[in-house]
DNA sequence: ATCCCTGCAAAGGGTTTGCAGACGC
DNA sequence: GCGTCTGCAAACCCTTTGCAGGGAT
């Protein structure tokens, strides 16, 4: 029985437990704990949705944070390395984010009309992973996947889209 | 029952076939039959394995056919579109393309170390997909997943690696 | 005090674009 | 001949890198 949407519906802020876990990954690795990963790691967990690298960087530029570039990037891809975060490429040469701590594993449909994003888990994902790491012996880290297709509103869009031009059609003739 | 590796199996070429699958689409597109589409198609059918947008360029630019790299981005975006190849980014800021005519649709594992891509084709993900359509209310197109991880030669790398790092900390101590 | 991490800006690499000339139609 | 497609090169965009100064340990 797969379930679907609303995966990430938790709302409680898990950003405590996530600094610790911060904390003890760059511990472990004898890197530096900067003010400035943490208050990256705490805008992440801040927000709902899935953002770029960029857009964590103008929002500090715009707080006056002076956060640079460099350290977004470099802070985001600790944060992959410790798990807290996931890395996406939905097609197009932009790397999105999402915070990943305390929610389900999930992927993702992805309308191409307007580019929302849906949730959805399956178990029978998890079977396939592991059936296939056994047949052709590889040891699955992880995966991605992505269905893209047009969403209901988008498909209604078109469908008008398509009426308006048969007409206009019609009264050129 | 899923199947699994060994999808591109068929050898004999498409090439007449799907030549005429794309005059088809420029006719219908009201597109223009250059001779560089047709032989940028040619030689997409004439390999067997993944390759990018970069080494097509390079191939002809050293064959001296002297097509520019406007137009091979342009006729794979084409051909994209009338479904004669499908276009991949394997994590990475590079797209990576594959023939698709002839062959099953089918998903990818890709080796996190030596970048080793085995195909798979498992019927579930078939089924996840018209689920979730019907849940969701998407009109679904295409999908993409890739499953990352080890690979068994590589695995076996690994180990040795590790063993060797544990031998030269004993031989310090 | 060490030296890792930061900010800044510039370089990098794949992809896209603008323009003048070429060629399908 | 018209209008699209091509070749060329520069622009573009996201990401990475190099370097000098600053802050964590």
């Amino acid at each position: 029985m797969p379930l679907f949407s609303g995966v990430n519906t938790t709302r409680e802020e898990h950003i405590e437990e996530v600094k610790n876990i911060f904390s003890a990954y760059l511990e472990r690795k004898q890197l530096r704990k900067t003010t400035e990963r943490y208050t990256i790691l705490e805008e992440i967990y801040k927000r709902d949705d899935h953002f770029e690298a960029e857009s964590l960087f103008s929002f500090f530029k715009k707080k006056k944070f002076n956060i640079s570039r460099a350290t977004v990037y470099n802070t985001l891809e600790l944060l992959v390395s410790c798990d807290l975060i996931k890395k996406h490429q939905f097609g197009k040469n932009l790397a999105q984010y999402e915070k990943s701590y305390g929610y389900k594993q999930h992927d993702h449909i992805i309308c191409v009309d307007c580019k929302k994003v849906v949730e959805f888990c399956d178990p029978r994902i998890q079977n396939i992973k592991s059936m296939m790491a056994d047949l052709l012996n590889f040891k699955i880290t992880h995966h991605t996947l992505y269905m893209y297709g047009v969403c209901g509103s988008c498909q209604k869009k078109r469908e008008i889209e398509l009426t308006k031009k048969e007409t206009e059609k019609l009264l050129t003739v």
